[in-house]
DNA sequence: TCTGGTTTCCAAAGCGCTTTGAATAACTCC
DNA sequence: GGAGTTATTCAAAGCGCTTTGGAAACCAGA
């Protein structure tokens, strides 16, 4: 059943079962609700091919596979992209993948991504501190939004959190509570995000009057393993020397924190404080984690969900300003941070 | 620069350029090769939008977020859908998401992204023991091919890899060491890979002459906790009574269990053998366990490779028999294995 | 009754490609 | 040299929708 059948069916043209379908106002409601019940009642589904064909527009927005891939990383990702899509499909746009394969660089695959013109607007993730992407989806005309900032001399969309006043509170909170040795195990320091999350991290010390010790910022992968390691090794320094608490980049991290405080007999929130952002993933929160966990919190699964809207709003209104938004970041204080043990 | 613009540059018709650059045989390959120059001169791309509305197909093959989602499930899936976006890129197919969100039923999304018709084929993951899905898509005259198998009346496309196979031998493989007392940790049974690896289990005990002892089969999710937490509650039960082998369905959980038998003082590889599916996540291998892990192994990267293969063959020959294969598995012998220990 | 302004609807022209059915050119073979 | 092939190329008809530029119908006011 396609357009010409059903205006025929209703003896109207194919222009004004067209504009009663999709919400034109020079329409008379009354032809509206006819069109609209014969359309259910045909099954009428409008071709999205011929759609596309004649509005130019494909209905899709593409999101490329980050180029470094590694555990976390993915469930990150994932959740990230599980919102995009969610919300994409209320918005009845499509999300496709791409993926670099084998040789190609990343900005092949941007670049191939653009000519094939198989998508409106592109979602960019992880970017690093200087990304080049910003710059190549300009120079190429593709419409693209940003998932966290980068560098750039020019405007472009983007919805990140603030991870520098993030880890500004909760570092501020641990110098509050007396600690004076705090280590950072951070994510990869070419990340924005990560810089960011140093940097307010160096600005809490600094506004309370410390530094930090030498070694005691630490960029690693995001999962259990380097929490572990990095945190056995600061804990081997003895006692008057080792970090009193920890601040990490997530959950994960922490996890891998907790184990190796076990390991020399140090109990969170006991001997040892620990704050770690959450990400909010939907099967792990830092309040279930033993104990309860002082945390900076933002669902990144929320994040893909506002950069699908942000992103179809950009496309509806191509001339409006670029959207910029940066979320602030609950600190929650739950079980895992206590003042400093004396000395 | 669109079809009519690029032919009439080359003084040539729109029907030969099309034919040229798609490969008919019936335009001179002199002129072939003039025309592949030009479109490579200026920059000439077709629209996909509308070759699709002319072929009627959609270059786009559709994937569905599975229902439930988990860590580890998630990791297993992203692996897979790096594999299928990698493959599909190559062979010039898009693949686009799909996702319950809220109350919808899982029908429902099947549903909607069939009459939304903006894909060629669905591809099916995670089926579970007796799985609707494909019933649904052939009522509906969807092309669909399934990642992994279930119980059906009818034939369907599919690729899986012989989980019963691989925990027959991997479970034969213990016995034949002298174990006795094997404990089997599973994936959720509802699913038809962890039904097919119990069912091989059972399998192998019953040749050796053996039973499972009760309670040595557990199903449960596909992380380290769970792994733990199973093996702990095994290994109470005394020398004489606890498990002397385990059967992971993991790598993850398989990390639990052995940190369980650390905490009782057991060593794997000499105390307790372990074997586990490794389903070669591109971060994380048997062989970088500690100890090098004897297990069953199959890339489930390849596994959405060779899926998205297969489904486009399937779509270029839509009368050709239906696609269905299932790999071997590869049992690899590491240290992770030994004699069972005397008594 | 006529005018000017609304409201409602329509015919037709694309969008850029594929594909059908033919026409033309180039060869072969008697 | 003409009939019968074969190798090339082409014009034109879709694919199913959106959108432009009117046209028809209707209404109130003069």
């Amino acid at each position: 059943m396609n357009l010409r059948e059903l205006s025929s069916k209703l003896g109207l043209s194919q222009t004004t079962v067209s504009r009663a379908l999709n919400g034109f106002p020079e329409v008379a409601e009354e032809t509206r609700a006819r069109v609209r019940e014969a359309a259910e009642k045909y099954g009428y589904r409008p071709s999205a091919a011929a759609r596309r064909l004649a509005t130019g527009q494909s209905g899709t927005l593409g999101l490329i596979f980050p180029a470094e891939r590694n555990m976390l990383g993915d469930l990150l990702f994932t959740e990230f992209l599980g919102g995009c899509v969610e919300r994409a499909s209320l918005l009845s746009y499509d999300i496709t993948l791409g993926m670099a394969h084998g040789s190609q660089s990343e900005e092949a695959v941007y670049r191939r991504a653009v000519r094939n013109a198989r998508v409106d607007a592109m979602i960019l993730s992880s970017p690093v501190i200087a990304d080049p992407r910003p710059h190549l989806l300009r120079q190429l005309g593709m419409p693209f939004i940003v998932h966290g900032r980068t560098r750039s001399d020019v405007p472009y969309a983007h919805l990140d959190i603030d991870n520098e006043g993030a880890f500004l509170a909760a570092a501020k909170l641990l110098c509050d509570l007396g600690h004076r040795r705090i280590a950072l195990i951070n994510g990869q320091r070419r990340f924005n995000y990560a810089a960011d999350r140093e940097r307010g991290f160096r600005a809490a010390l600094e506004a309370r009057g410390l530094q930090p010790e030498p070694g005691f910022i630490c960029e690693d992968l995001m999962h259990e393993e380097a929490g572990y390691r990095r945190a056995h090794q600061l804990l081997q320094l003895g006692a008057a020397m080792r970090p009193t608490a920890f601040l990490c980049s997530s959950l994960s991290q922490a996890q891998g924190v907790r184990k190796a405080c076990t390991e020399s007999g140090l109990v969170i929130g006991r001997d040892v404080a620990l704050i770690a952002h959450d990400d909010r993933l939907h099967d792990f929160g830092a309040e279930t984690f033993d104990p309860p966990l002082t945390a900076t919190q933002s669902s990144i699964g929320d994040a893909g969900r506002r950069v699908v809207e942000l992103c179809v709003a950009m496309l509806a209104q191509p001339d409006a300003p670029l959207p910029q938004e940066v979320w602030p970041v609950d600190l929650v204080v739950r079980r895992s941070t206590m003042a400093a043990p004396a000395g």
